[in-house]
DNA sequence: GGTTGGCACTCGCCCCTGCAGTCTGCCAAT
DNA sequence: ATTGGCAGACTGCAGGGGCGAGTGCCAACC
């Protein structure tokens, strides 16, 4: 563990850098109030601490930069997220206060606020559809051969996933399947058409065509279960400018188009509550110079989705922390009262 | 107008401007093979050049860089777009063999096409809701005294409103209400739910409650004719790459985030066919390194949306031209398919 | 008259140098 | 254990010289 004066130091740095992004000399350290030292002795701990790992030298005789392992420790011990400013708590307060409409339309809003909050990039997991029950189904016939589902969920939520027939349908026979798989599906979760009892129900069914719809209708249910259209990205703007190299900037924004990626990152860390992934720690070289802050949002009681924002290693954590803390438990609130 | 040979050294220099980013000398101009002048005539047309306009020169001493009039001339005479490389348009035939499933799924996939071709930010504005006739309307209770209007439109469009009720519903009225309005507006164009006719209608349906309903949904399909969600957006990574300045990067983005700002630049053009904007021309002061090219495509003869390409103003323009141009062509036929 | 080679000139770029500043590591003193 | 002092290392910046690219002009040429 790290003596008492090395973690203030080493936080001294860190707040220093993150501020400035220049390296940190032992003359700048000495000036901060918390540090009652001689730049001498900051020295020598300073090289303790670069030996220890948490800080490096980018060249001999020049100041300390915070390592992974530095920011780690910085962050850990920063405890919870701290306050929100005045006039920051009152854009999350006056955005909750206003939003509304479909929950697609408020999520993708949600990175607006965030994003606005932090000047980093805000992503936001929408709930998976998997936690909602079913509320309607319908089959519209949109060409001869054509068909759309479209499923109407409790969240909210529309699905729709277009079938190509074998054979032109009859107007009758889709609204006898649309009947048929209402009466299977309605009031379930969407895992129901997973179910192999739904099998034996849809043999049941008399009709061939309309058998035929209605396992067609349930098979697409089944496959495509993908996390598409779950992830609002916000603010990519905003981050750009805390990094100098325009490589760097499109290896980022290279990674945040392929959603994939995000979603596989942000679910790693939903059951650890409100967490940080630094450089490497998110899994993904090319964010090495990036952090992750993420927390889940709760809806009625459960795990609904998650909030975070990318931004530089240098961060201002503290800022990040409260925001997605604050907008992830509003955001929470809001979409349990419906 | 312009003097043919010089016409030939402006190409000369906007090309090879186009490949290096470096201003260009009189002596590198004599190389290329279609001039067959010294460097000495050269330089005398290239000062006539810039005093016309069509060049500038970053400093005294310093080569030739277009201007906006210089890259408008090169792209005006470069006629209509030229032929797709072998492998380009074996990408374009590819992508449409596989494609298939939504519409709004095959607009973003479009984007990807479109941004891979060119390495461009590719932009597609999916058709107006407004030339689809309307397929079905369901009304879906999801609590109390909140309903959702789910309707289909014959592009396999889906498009949802939630409304607020202020009394709780009854499951019978809101089942009544669906197929009342059903009645009024299936088989008919959005704009329909305007014409004042239908007030009319509604003011004879008996029942208070059912009434309320209908009317609160006609009322939302009047107000939100949004153009949301109909713009697709990828490849950003791709041309952040044009650029060296972060601070040019951020303001682009900054602009592509607000989405609408694109539509109206893309509907500017949108019946001039396949068109460029070059820097100012596209009306925004951001983008003045920024040049656009964009092409309606046609569905069933009518213009129903429109792609394009948002390079630098040094863009490969014959490549991204026949780009847009076969991947419009394309696409339109794809959804004119059905 | 248009075109050309030659030539002087301009200027940005690069490299080198020197200087100021900063920060480290070490050491002797406290 | 802490401190002040000091030498050494290295960056960043400013200034100067050489280099090269490119221009404009001019006299000669077809």
């Amino acid at each position: 563990m790290l003596d008492e004066r090395k973690a203030i130091i080493l936080r001294a740095v860190v707040t220093e850098y993150i501020e400035t992004a220049l390296p940190v000399g032992s003359g700048h350290v000495a000036t901060v109030p918390e540090v009652t030292v001689s730049s001498a002795t900051i020295r020598n701990d300073m090289a303790a601490l670069e030996a220890d790992g948490y800080l490096a030298q980018p060249h001999t005789s020049a100041g300390r930069v915070p390592t992974e392992k530095g920011y780690r420790f910085f962050v850990d011990q920063l405890g919870g997220p701290g306050r929100l400013g005045a006039s920051e708590s009152q854009q999350v307060r006056s955005f909750f206060s206003q939003t509304h409409g479909e929950l697609e339309q408020m999520l993708a809003d949600t990175t607006q606020l965030l994003s606005g909050l932090t000047r980093y990039t805000a992503v936001v997991v929408g709930p998976p559809h998997e936690v909602a029950t079913i509320k309607s189904i319908q089959i519209v016939v949109l060409a001869p051969r054509l068909i759309l589902v479209v499923l109407v969920l409790s969240n909210g939520a529309v699905e729709k996933h277009s079938i190509d027939l074998l054979h032109d349908v009859d107007e009758a026979h889709v609204a006898a399947a649309s009947q048929r798989i209402s009466a299977l599906l309605v009031g379930q979760g969407l895992a129901a058409a997973g179910s192999p009892g739904l099998d034996d129900a849809i043999s049941l069914v008399e009709s061939d065509p309309v058998r035929e719809i209605v396992a067609l209708t349930v098979a697409s249910l089944r496959v495509e279960h993908r996390q598409d259209d779950h992830v609002f990205i916000g603010g990519t703007s905003e981050m750009v400018a805390s990094f100098d190299a325009v490589a760097t900037v499109s290896e980022i924004l290279r990674i945040l188009e392929q959603q994939l990626v995000v979603v596989s990152l942000i679910e790693n860390v939903l059951d650890r509550g409100l967490s940080v992934a630094i450089g490497r720690e998110t899994g993904n070289e090319a964010l090495s110079d990036c952090s992750l802050v993420v927390a889940p949002y709760v809806v009625d009681g459960e795990s609904a989705g998650s909030i975070g924002v990318l931004g530089p290693t240098r961060m201002h954590y503290d800022q990040a922390l409260s925001a997605v803390a604050v907008v992830a438990d509003r955001l929470g609130k809001r979409l349990s009262e419906g």
